[in-house]
This record gives structure tokens, C-alpha cells and sequence, in this order.
RNA sequence: GGUUCCUUGGAUGAGUGGCUUAGUCAGCGGUCUGCAAAACCGUGUACGGCGGUUCGAAUCCGCCAGGAACCUCCA
């Protein structure tokens, strides 16, 4: 008898920290208690693009991963400032010393200030992510807005003795701090293996070894987005830009940095060489990071060249698409598996979600058709709220989330089917429930339709009623004939006879 | 070579020691329907291979096979 109540006990604790929002932490490995520096406060920043392209499927992956983090954490009451950088300057290609800077390079290609790149890429960014109903953040900083905080940084860092200057740029060293500190906490990887596996590059000479990367670029000449310091004029590195940024708008310590993670080694990893040498200790206190959207078994990326844009999504303008995807097909389809696994892109994994995403959509129009009877009979939909938390809660199993809708979505149905019935208070809930869940957290939307395709259709009905016109005066049944071009002329429609048929259109 | 992971039914994709069936798409059978669609009901006996731990493993450990990400910019 003690030893059952013992049992049941412990199984009582777990099943109270279960009720507590877990999330993955990459730094520990393992799932963690979310717990806030300073509630009701949420500080949290993720990597954003760097504007030198249009977005692709890979980018939607974090947007939306990060805006359910951004909508749940607002959910559990927390007042959360979600900061998503955009990177507009020192995003070098090839490598972190000799290459060209991203942004650079497309101006110089296409002839335009780098300014105007930016512009022109962040507008589409902005838009795209608007279509996928994701949550602009609180503030979305540019890099080259923050140069001066940058290279305070970068002093910092100098003064600490762990970087140097060399030829007008600084370097972080990297064997230095690992004296002191653990360079390779976060990626698991030790000083060595680094060391060995540093690929041979150009312009290695002025550091001191292969490891360390930079914190401040000296500016060639031809340069053109070029600021001074007093190191001359340069341009930040690009791990500065989300140290400085952080800091400043969310502390020298927050809660939750996130991103892709193609950018644990060695983006994170150097943002907290940078904290940790800048201010002593760590500034973040939960990593999380999204895994890839693959094709054909590869991650999706510029490098491989194998992305298709959300544009190209949402047109269905690509060799690989069988057709058009709709904005909430693709967020269904990343919500439709757990942030940290792969997923991998097909026609018909996209149009499996579409046919998922329209069960239910449906389901919710049908919620409203219901009408309550005295008590529920036939289905269980009591407990609904809490499984949808519990799968939330853990490390936000959107999947989870999802599958349970749809037990619910069946059971509306079969209300609706009149093989059950629902009472006043249970149909209270459940669309309390879907309203939260589907619209608020998971931010999914009924959609709007495609007003071409809209259009066409119509069109379409208007010649299908005129081809009976035809037939019928064919048939000398001039009432229906009649009637036909009465009715359309009430709706507007300017209906002439040709030779050999007919010709229509809208009278606005 | 190093680091970190993954391998689940026709497709996709949850699940980390027993309670449990994930869910979605496709298929098949049925109910309903003038026909169809939708909906609902039923149906699949899946966990890469080999060995080990255990009363019990898809779930833990080892080995093998295959694959991925990162180690250069990538979300």
C-alpha cells in the first residue's frame, strides 16, 4: 500500500512538471524548466536574414518556429521583447576575413547603393513573412544602425586582453580565452579539432592562428560600407553585430537566443567568446535552434543552390512545384513537424498539409454550425485545452498540438453529423480552445482566397449559364434565353449576341 | 578525419522502458447519398541490422550499415 502510494506520488510530481513549459536547451542537451531572469520579463533574440536575397523555405523554418515561441510565451503572460537583427553588414562570403561582403557584393553586381539592396530585400523579407502570419518582432535592429556599439565591443574585448590588432583589423583569440574559458561550450567541439580542421584560407597572415575570427575588418580602399574606428576605417565582423545588439536592447544577460542551426559553429559559438570576453560571463541562458528543411535528403540553402523562394512557393513558379502553395500550406507544413527535426520538402508532403490544413479549417467553419443540445452525448471533448498546453509545454510539440485539433475536429463532425451531441458549456470551450490554439498560437488563418483563381472561376459560371443561353435558343426557348440575360444584366453583366456566339463582360 | 545528430507502416510525421491508438495524406471495406463529393465508422499489426541490459525495448547500452548538419557564407 506505501509502496503504491509512493509510486503514484512521483508519478503526481512528474506529471506537475510536465504542466511547466519545457524547452530544449542546445548549451545543456537537454529539455529545461523555462525559467525567466526577470518575470514577467522575456527577453529573446533571434538570427535574422541578411538582406542580399530573397527569402527561401529555409527562412520560413525559424520565422515561424520563433513566432510560436514569441506567441506562447506572450500566452503564459509573459511581457516578451522578441528582438530578430537584420544583418545588412559584415556577411562576408567565402570566408571571415578575405571575403566580400554580401551586401556589397549584390550592390556592386546590380549597380546599387547597398542601401538600396537592403531596402529592396527587406521590404520582400517583411512582406513574405506578413503572408505567413508571423508576428512582426518587437524591433528588428539593422547592423549597420549599431556600428558605435559594435566597436565599444570590440574595445571591450581589446581591453580584456583577448583580442589584438593586426594591419588595421582586430582578431579575437581564440587561444587566449580558451585558456581561461571553454571556446567549443555550445558545438561540442574542443580548441584541437578546430585548430586541425581550420581550412587554409587567404589572408590568414595577419592572425596569429587559423581559429581566430574577426571582430573588425580593415577596409580596403574600394571598400564602400566603411566606418572609422580607431582601428581606421573598417566595417564590424559579422558575430559582433548580435552580441551588441543584444546587449543593448536586452541586457547583459537575457533569456532565450535562437536560430538555425547551421549557426551553432560558428556564429553562437563566437557570439559567447564575445560575451563572456566582453562582460566576464555568458549572456544568454537558453539556446535554441530550429533544425534544416531539406530537398531530396540536403539541407535547402543558398550555397547548393537547391531553395525555392516563398514567392516561388506562392505562385507556384518553380521546376519543382506542381502547383501554388498557399501561405498557410507552407506555416502548416513546418507546424505539422517538431522544431528540431528535419523536414523534408515534396509536392506531396505539401499537398498531404494543404488537404490537412483545409480538415481543419473546415472543422472550425463547422464549430460555428453547431447547435448545443442539453448534454454531450457520444464524444469526449473535455480535457482538450490541457493536452494542447501539455504538448506546448513540451518544448513546443506542435505536431502534437495539431493531432489533437483534429481529434476535436472529428468529433465537430460528428455533431454536426448529428451521431453526437454537445452541450452549451462543451461547445463554449471547444471554440474557445480552437480560437486559441489554431488562431492565436498557432497562428494559422482562414485563408484568404486567391482572388485570380476567384475570378476565373467566376468567370467561368458566367459562360457556362450563357452556353445554356445558347442551348436554349437553340431550342427557340426564348423564356429561358431571356431570363438568363435578364438576370445576368441585373448583375451587372453586359451580355452581347455575336455571329456564332456570344461575349460578356462586368459593367462596374 | 573531428563534432553533433538521424534511420518508425505506401507517403509524411509524433512518440524515449510497460498504460497508447499518434495525427495527417494516400489505399481498401462500410454507412450516408439519385450519382458524386464531404463527413462518419472500420482497416494497416511499422519501428535500419546484429548482439546486450531488463520481468519487459521502437524507446537504454555496444557494434555494424546507411544518411544528414557543422568544421568556409548559409535559417
Amino acid at each position: 500500500m506505501l509502496k503504491h502510494s509512493f509510486s503514484y506520488f512521483c508519478k503526481q510530481i512528474a506529471k506537475d512538471m510536465e504542466q511547466q513549459f519545457t524547452i530544449y536547451n542546445t548549451l545543456t542537451r537537454k529539455k529545461e524548466v523555462f525559467v525567466p531572469n526577470h518575470p514577467p520579463h522575456v527577453g529573446m533574440y533571434v538570427c535574422g536574414p541578411t538582406v542580399y536575397g530573397d527569402a527561401h523555405l529555409g527562412h520560413a523554418r525559424p520565422a515561424i518556429t520563433f513566432d510560436i515561441l514569441f506567441r506562447y510565451l506572450k500566452q503564459l503572460g509573459y511581457k516578451v521583447r522578441y528582438v530578430r537583427n537584420i544583418t545588412d553588414v559584415g556577411h562576408l562570403e567565402h570566408d571571415a576575413d578575405d571575403g566580400e561582403d554580401k551586401i556589397a557584393k549584390k550592390a556592386r553586381l546590380e549597380q546599387l547603393e547597398p542601401m538600396e539592396v537592403v531596402q529592396f530585400y527587406l521590404l520582400r523579407y517583411q512582406k513574405a513573412m506578413e503572408l505567413l502570419n508571423v508576428l512582426p518582432p518587437s524591433i528588428e535592429p539593422h547592423a549597420s544602425g549599431h556600428i558605435i556599439e559594435q566597436i565599444e565591443l570590440v574595445k571591450q574585448i581589446l581591453d580584456n586582453g583577448f583580442a589584438y590588432v593586426s594591419k588595421g583589423s582586430v582578431y579575437f583569440d581564440v587561444a587566449r580565452y580558451n585558456k581561461q574559458h571553454r571556446y567549443g561550450i555550445l558545438s561540442g567541439r574542443n580548441l584541437d579539432d578546430v585548430l586541425n580542421t581550420t581550412r587554409e584560407l587567404d589572408g590568414q597572415d595577419e592572425k596569429r592562428d587559423p581559429a581566430d575570427f574577426a571582430l573588425w575588418k580593415n577596409a580596403q580602399p574600394e571598400h564602400i560600407m566603411r566606418w572609422p574606428s580607431p582601428w581606421g576605417d573598417g566595417f564590424p565582423g559579422w558575430h559582433c553585430e548580435c552580441t551588441a545588439m543584444g546587449k543593448k536592447y536586452l541586457g547583459e544577460s537575457f533569456d532565450i537566443h535562437g536560430g538555425g542551426m547551421d549557426l551553432i559553429f560558428p556564429h553562437h559559438e563566437c557570439e559567447i567568446a564575445q560575451s563572456v570576453a566582453s562582460q566576464g560571463h555568458e549572456m544568454v541562458r537558453y539556446w535554441m535552434h530550429n533544425n534544416m528543411i531539406t530537398i531530396n535528403g540536403k539541407k535547402m540553402g543558398k550555397s547548393l543552390g537547391n531553395f525555392i523562394t516563398l514567392d516561388e512557393f506562392f505562385h507556384g513558379k518553380h521546376e519543382l512545384l506542381t502547383q501554388a502553395y498557399t501561405p498557410m500550406t507552407i506555416r502548416f507544413f513546418i507546424l505539422q513537424a517538431h522544431y528540431r527535426s528535419t523536414v523534408d520538402f515534396s509536392n506531396e508532403a505539401l499537398q498531404a498539409a494543404e488537404k490537412g490544413l483545409e480538415r481543419l479549417l473546415e472543422g472550425v467553419k463547422n464549430l460555428e454550425r453547431l447547435t448545443p443540445s442539453a448534454n454531450t452525448t457520444g464524444i469526449e471533448p473535455k480535457g482538450l485545452r490541457e493536452k494542447c498546453f501539455e504538448a506546448m509545454n513540451d518544448d513546443l510539440n506542435t505536431p502534437i498540438v495539431i493531432s489533437h485539433l483534429f481529434d476535436a475536429t472529428r468529433m465537430i463532425n460528428t455533431v454536426l453529423d448529428k451521431k453526437a451531441t454537445i452541450s452549451a458549456e462543451d461547445l463554449a470551450e471547444l471554440k474557445a480552445v480552437f480560437s486559441l490554439f489554431v488562431f492565436e498560437l498557432l497562428g494559422l488563418t482562414a485563408e484568404a482566397e486567391n482572388n485570380a483563381a476567384r475570378e476565373e472561376a467566376y468567370g467561368k459560371v458566367v459562360d457556362m449559364l450563357l452556353e445554356q443561353r445558347m442551348q436554349a435558343k437553340a431550342n427557340k426557348d426564348w423564356a429561358t434565353s431571356d431570363k438568363i440575360r435578364d438576370h445576368l444584366a441585373a448583375l451587372g453583366f453586359e451580355v452581347k449576341d455575336t455571329k456564332d456566339g456570344f461575349t460578356w463582360k462586368l459593367n462596374k
